[in-house]
DNA sequence: ATAGTTTTTGTTATAACATAACACAACGAA
DNA sequence: TTCGTTGTGTTATGTTATAACAAAAACTAT
């Protein structure tokens, strides 16, 4: 699992795409960390079949259906299949460490759970066409923005779906 | 098919959800006289298998999956399925005629097909998660807002996929 | 009209995504 | 220990979407 991509202490993602060369060991292990730590926090455990699922999705910070990762996992003599892939998506949603992309019928790690308090986090992605690859952006203005026609339509905003998708700057953004 | 509300001449939608009651005859010929409109200057055929699919999605201004699409669909003789609608609902997207609905698997006739012109046009989608309705908008200054965001993560947008899961104001978004 | 081309349709099969239901195991508190 | 809760294994089924290919219909050009 993962790539050989382990280096420098550049910061992991700063709202953007997880740097091509990132120490991605490092990066792992703190989002591991992190959701040990909301767990214990909120008296949930986090069971050896649900951390398997999060590793899987932590491996490459690429989005992966609930059967993508049926398949990758190795399920050690216990039989897995989808179910229970389903059944740890969900409780890691539930904390706001797994965001499922509507667009795509998958679902990627949290980059920056750090905003998340446990709680679900609205936040924007940015999926690449090309490469796969998925960021989570956080723009204030553009929450502001769309509370903002909400409200002019008025309509009360439960959760809003955002996902844009284009070039990333690897793939061509920049040009 | 249809529902009994054919009454004033309130606009059909103004960027907002359809007025409860509105001349939804008219609204419907209109709506069908644009495609077959768009068809003409295209040089592309309305065939009967594609109007009828158009025409159920026009009914009652709500999301439909492909499959509802299929089972509501009086097929007079011919044997339709799934494989039908789909082609139809495709053909319709191509033409900014129809959306899909990320969110929840399903898909909406354009309600203002005016700013189409033939192409993708990129619209927001308020979707009422009580009554199931949903609105099309199209938000210049949240177009902008996007665009920023995405410059400044050095991405180029293709297809903004914006789906805002809420409360209509008929459902409780006034309040 | 006729033959050739393209487009649309009918049909069957299958892939891909997601959940229901229920028995059993593991865990945590009384 | 016992009981109630939570997580897991397993099977079955529901839902959404596409592949593949033959037949029919519509256009095009002679
Ligand atoms: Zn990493
Ligand atoms: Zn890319
Ligand atoms: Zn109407
Ligand atoms: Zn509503």
């Amino acid at each position: 699992m993962g790539e050989d991509h382990d280096h420098a202490q550049e910061r992991p993602a700063a709202g953007l795409f997880p740097a091509a060369r990132h120490d991605h060991r490092a990066c792992v292990a703190g989002l591991l960390d992190h959701a040990d730590e909301l767990c214990r926090d909120q008296g949930l455990r986090l069971t050896p079949n649900r951390r398997v699922v999060l590793e899987c999705l932590l491996a490459d910070h690429k989005p992966l259906s609930a059967y993508d990762i049926a398949e990758r996992i190795d399920w050690q003599g216990r039989r897995g299949g989808p179910v229970q892939v389903y059944r740890a998506l969900r409780f890691f949603e539930d904390l706001g460490l797994v965001h499922r992309i509507e667009s795509l019928n998958a679902f990627v790690a949290c980059t920056h759970p750090v905003d998340g308090d446990g709680a679900r986090h609205g936040a924007q992605f940015l999926v690449c066409t090309d490469c796969g690859r998925v960021a989570e952006a956080s723009d204030p203005a553009l929450r502001r923005d769309i509370g903002r026609m909400a409200r002019q339509a008025g309509f009360q905003v439960q959760d809003p779906v955002i996902e844009i998708k284009g070039l990333c700057p690897d793939c061509g953004g920049r040009r």
